[in-house]
DNA sequence: TATCAACACGAAACCGTTTTCGATAAATCT
DNA sequence: AGATTTATCGAAAACGGTTTCGTGTTGATA
C-alpha cells in the first residue's frame, strides 16, 4: 500500500517550496530548466497526481455534473445517459448519476445532495410525482444560487432555464397519420396521465391529426394510465371494451404488452390491427412483429444537454438567455405497421 | 441570484469568529445558548449549507463512490446501477458512472480520473477488452493506493479484492438440466468468447450437464459470439448449418433473435424448440413467446456490492481480508420451454 | 562602482471547513 | 484575597492545491 504522494511531500524530498513544485509541474517560466526537471522526473517516479478535491475547492468548480432522471430501466432514459456520459467525459467530466424513482421526495433530497459543491450544473428529466404536484422550487432554488440547469424530455415551463426536448405532438401527429392513411378508422391511444409533460404534448398530436382528417375524436379509445406500474388489468379491459383498427402507445411496453394481447384474441399484426410506439428500444426491435415506433433519439438528447451545460458551466458572461432546443422524432417502420 | 453563503459570511455579519459559528451550528457545547440560538437562526434564514468539497478536503472522504460498468442499454447493468444506487443513497453516498463501452482504454481513462480524490471507492465490471488483454495494472494500482474495489459480476481473479458474482456455472447447468428433462437431445449453446468469465463458467455448466446425463458434447452445437457486436448472420448461419431443439442462449438478445429465425422457419416454440436465455429483463417477460431465464438478480447485486464497499470505506481498521460472494441465480420458467 | 533588470525561488493568502489549543473573564473554592 | 474551575470564545493549523507578490542573487549597464 503506497499512499497519495502530494506536493508538500515533493517540496520536502527536494527541499524546495511548495510552490515551486507547483509552478514546475507546470512548467513555469519562473523556474530554470534544472529544478523543473527534476522535480518532473521525481513526480513521474512517484506518480503525483494532482487531488481533485483540492483543486475543486480552489477554483470552485468540481468537473463533475449531476443527472436527476426518474428511472434507469427505461430504454429512453439509458440512452440520455448514455449520450451525457459520451460528451461529458470527452470534455473531461465526470457524471454523477441520481435516480429520483418517480417521486418528488426523492428528487429533492438527491438535488440538495449535489447542490452544495459537488456538481457545477444539473441535467434532469422530472419525476412524474414532481409533475404531478407542480411543485418546482427546488428547481428554481439551485437555479437561483446561480447553478445551471437543463431540463430533458419531462420540461416545465414553470422554470427559466435551458430545455431539450423532442417535438412529442409532432411523433404523434406523425404517427397517427401514418395510421390514418393506411386506412385506419378506429385508432386508439394508450398513453400515461395529462400531467405529464409528453403525454399531453401526444395526445395534443394524435387528436390534431385526427381532426385535420376529419375524423372524429372518441375519448373512450383513449386510455390513460399510470406512470408509476404495469396497469397489465386497465389494458386488458381496454381491449376487450374497445373494437379499434389501430393502437398509438407512448411507450415500448404498452405497445408489446397490447400486441400481445390483440395476438392471443386471434387478430394478426399488421393485417387485421396495426400499432406503433414511442421509443426505439431494443424491445422494438426485437419484438414479434417488430415495432414500428417514433425514435426519439436519446443519445442524441443527452448529447445535446451536455453541451448546452457545459457552455453554460464554462461560460465568463452571465447572460441569463435560456433556449430550448426542440428535436425532431423519427419514424421508423417495422412490421407492426402495413409498410 | 444569491450565491451561497458560507461560515466566514456568517461570522462576519454576526461579529464572532469562524469556529464560533462552526462549533454553534453542530450544537457544541462549549457554545452559549444565545450565541448558539443566534447563529443557527441565521444559518437557517440564509439557508446555509456547509460546502461539500471542502468537507471532503478536510476528512478525506467524498462520500461519492465511483461505478465503471462496460455498457448501460444492457438490462442487466442498468439493474446493477439501481442496486448500486439504491443502497448507496440510503448511505448518503452519491454514485458517479464511468462507461468503459467495453473498452479498455475508457476504463483505465475513466479509473485515472476518479482515482485522485474523487471517491472512496470503485465498483466495477470489467470490459470485455480488458478480460481478452488480461491487463488488470489499472485495477492493481487502484488497490495498492488503498482504494476499496469491489468487482461484480465480470471479474477476474488477477487481481484481489471484493467481488460479487452469480454461479454462472450452476445457471446454466440448471438450465441445460431443465431441457435434458424435457427430453431435449440436441442442445444448442450460444455464448460469447471463452475470455469473459461469465461465458466461461456458463460453457463449463452447460457441459457439466450434459455430461452428467451421459450426452456427448458437440462443439459444433456451440456458438462464440462477439460481445462488441450484434452478429446477427452468425446466428443465421448457425441455424442454417444446425439441426438442434433446444438452445440456450447467454444473453437476452441472443434468445429473441434466434427464436424469431426458428419462429420464420415454421417451428414452434416450445413444442419444437425450446428456449432460455439469460437475464430476466424486459425481452424475456415481453418476447412472444414470453422466455424461460435464469434470472441474475441483478439488483441484488448491486446492492450487495454496495454494502460490501461501504463496509470497507467505513471501516476503521485495515484488515486485508477479501470475500467473494456468489449468488444463486434463479430458473424462472415461462413459455419458451415446456413447462 | 552604483544602478537596475532579469532570473529563480519562497512566503503567504486563499478556497471553506473542522478541530485543537489557548485565552479571558467570571465563578467557585480554600 | 489568592488560587483554581468553569464557561465561552477566538486564533491558528490543517486538508492540498494555485497564484500573487516580494526578495535575494546575479550579471549587465552607465
Amino acid at each position: 500500500m503506497k499512499p497519495k504522494i502530494t506536493l508538500k511531500d515533493i517540496a520536502r524530498e527536494l527541499e524546495v517550496s511548495i510552490s515551486t513544485v507547483s509552478k514546475a509541474l507546470k512548467n513555469s517560466e519562473e523556474i530554470s530548466r534544472d529544478t523543473k526537471e527534476k522535480v518532473q522526473a521525481f513526480a513521474k517516479l512517484y506518480n503525483y497526481k494532482p487531488n481533485n478535491i483540492a483543486i475543486s475547492l480552489k477554483n470552485k468548480r468540481t468537473k463533475n455534473i449531476g443527472v436527476v432522471i426518474p428511472a434507469i430501466v427505461h430504454h429512453f432514459f439509458t440512452t440520455v445517459i448514455r449520450g451525457i456520459e459520451k460528451y461529458a467525459n470527452a470534455k473531461g467530466y465526470n457524471v454523477i448519476v441520481c435516480l429520483s424513482e418517480e417521486s418528488f421526495d426523492r428528487e429533492v433530497i438527491n438535488m440538495e445532495m449535489l447542490a452544495n459543491g459537488s456538481i457545477d450544473g444539473f441535467i434532469m428529466s422530472l419525476s412524474s410525482e414532481t409533475q404531478l404536484k407542480g411543485d418546482y422550487n427546488h428547481l428554481k432554488e439551485v437555479t437561483e444560487q446561480g447553478i445551471p440547469l437543463v431540463l430533458v424530455d419531462r420540461v416545465t415551463n414553470e422554470v427559466e432555464c435551458d430545455k431539450v426536448i423532442i417535438d412529442d405532438e409532432l411523433g404523434a401527429y406523425v404517427a397517427t397519420k401514418k395510421l390514418i392513411e393506411q386506412g385506419r378508422k378506429k385508432i386508439a391511444l394508450i398513453t400515461t396521465d395529462d400531467y405529464l409533460s409528453v403525454s399531453k404534448a401526444r395526445t395534443e398530436g394524435y387528436k390534431k391529426a385526427l381532426l385535420e382528417s376529419k375524423m372524429d375524436i372518441d375519448e373512450s379509445r383513449i386510455l390513460k394510465l399510470s406512470t408509476m406500474e404495469m396497469d397489465e388489468q386497465g389494458i386488458q379491459d381496454f381491449f376487450k371494451n374497445n373494437d379499434v383498427d389501430a393502437v398509438l402507445c407512448v411507450n415500448e411496453i404498452f405497445t408489446v404488452y397490447s400486441m400481445r394481447l390483440v395476438q392471443n384474441k386471434g387478430l394478426n399484426i399488421p393485417e387485421d390491427i396495426s400499432f406503433i410506439g414511442f421509443t426505439d428500444g431494443l424491445l422494438s426491435q426485437y419484438a414479434n412483429p417488430s415495432l414500428t415506433v417514433i425514435a426519439q433519439h436519446g443519445e442524441k438528447m443527452g448529447e445535446i444537454s451536455a453541451q448546452m451545460l457545459i457552455d453554460k458551466v464554462e461560460s465568463e458572461d452571465e447572460e441569463e438567455t435560456f433556449q430550448t432546443k426542440i428535436l425532431e422524432p423519427t419514424l421508423v417502420v417495422r412490421e407492426s405497421t402495413i409498410n
